[in-house]
DNA sequence: AAGGCGACCAACCGCACAAAA
DNA sequence: CTTTTGTGCGGTTGGTCGCCT
């Protein structure tokens, strides 16, 4: 038996919004907030229309500072580290982008900066492609006038299958400068870190848009994803089943870190650190002091101290995240990991 | 001029969560 | 403690528009 639908729905118009609904929609949300009911909203005002129909509309249109269209480049950097660093949580990422919705915020991705950004991944990788035959050549004919007669040819011939960016070495300090970017960027949000590097999980406080205007904030967790980006991400070599269990279901944890992970790869290979503009932009939006951050200097180490997580309400995503550090190698020694290929 | 096609965007759907009963 | 109900969210769909052939 399946729940009961939310509404009468032979009886309920759908479709575009006439001018004549929203009018009387929002007259009457500016006059008397929705009672806080957004299902019994529609019939009190003699509209036929679903609640949750009326609440989308409100939130997406009605609400007063709604922009829509327009995304400036600093608008699209945010999205996009945010996309990098949390995933798609277009709640959280409208959040940080005041006047813009869940739902706009969405759409601009799925249309248009998804595939600006692949475009770019493509022409940077046909760059990468085309210097590193150059190489190629230049390199075998430097063996080929020093060659042995009868000598095998160098193992460590170089040739690398195709690597995003993202995770080669030479890459790297642009790389770091990137995780700390973000990092930045949700301390900056509300998160909290400690100087504990045993956990590494982040909370950042999110204003949501409620009915009544005023902001609620939800503690939303994040664990360090930013890291798992990371050449030295502890999650790679996480144990799926004991780290399985994340409280927020929206968020899956590992899975995201696994699965999204590959997906980010897939879709946004080498775009972090192939990108350092992107990285400046958003430090001189923020207005962050890279050097104070340390993000120069970011080893490993510190690439795992993405602080301390006072058990805020998630108890158990640290606890989880504890016993996987626990039943993770201290040393570096992950670090050699082929998981993202050859270094 | 008309049909095809893709891009864009508003809206819907279903699921999960949290609070109330 | 369980069930019910409202809300929030992300994914998907479908309509419209403009460009191209």
């Amino acid at each position: 038996m399946g729940r009961a639908p939310c509404c009468d729905k032979a009886n309920v118009k759908k479709g575009p919004w006439s001018p004549e609904e929203d009018a009387i929609l929002k007259a009457y949300i500016e006059q008397h907030g929705t009672g806080g009911n957004w299902i019994a909203l529609p019939q009190k005002i003699g509209l036929k229309r679903c609640g949750k129909s009326c609440r989308l509309r409100w939130l997406n249109y009605l609400r007063p500072n709604i922009k829509h269209g327009g995304f400036s480049e600093e608008e699209d950097n945010i999205i996009c580290s945010l996309y990098i660093s949390i995933g798609s949580r277009w709640s959280i990422i409208a959040a940080q982008l005041p006047g813009r919705t869940d739902n706009d915020i969405k759409n601009y991705w799925n249309t248009r900066l998804k595939k600006k950004l692949l475009g770019k991944q493509r022409k940077e990788q046909a760059a990468r492609r085309a210097s590193l035959k150059q190489e190629i050549m230049t390199k075998r004919e430097i063996n080929e006038s020093f060659m042995v007669p009868g000598a095998i040819p160098h193992q460590q011939s170089p040739y690398w299958p195709e690597v995003p960016a993202l995770v080669m070495n030479q890459n790297q300090d642009s790389h770091l400068m990137d995780q700390e970017s973000i990092r930045n960027l949700l301390i900056k949000l509300g998160g909290r870190f400690s100087d504990n590097n045993q956990e590494s999980a982040l909370f950042t406080t999110v204003n949501n848009y409620p009915l009544d205007g005023s902001s609620r904030q939800d503690q939303v967790p994040y664990t360090n994803s930013i890291d798992v980006l990371s050449s030295s991400a502890p999650m790679r070599s996480m144990d799926s089943t004991s780290c399985s269990q994340f409280p927020n279901s929206n968020y899956n944890g590992p899975d995201m870190c696994q699965a999204g992970l590959e997906n980010l790869l897939v879709e946004l290979g080498g775009l972090v650190c192939s990108n350092p503009q992107r990285v400046e932009g958003l430090d001189s939006f923020y207005g962050m002091d890279m050097a104070a951050s340390g993000s120069t200097g970011a080893s490993s180490a510190e690439s795992n101290s993405w602080g301390h997580i006072s058990s805020l309400g998630y108890p158990q995503l640290v606890s989880d995240y504890e016993t996987c550090l626990q039943s993770m190698p201290q040393d570096s020694s992950f670090e050699d990991s082929s998981f993202f290929g050859p270094q």
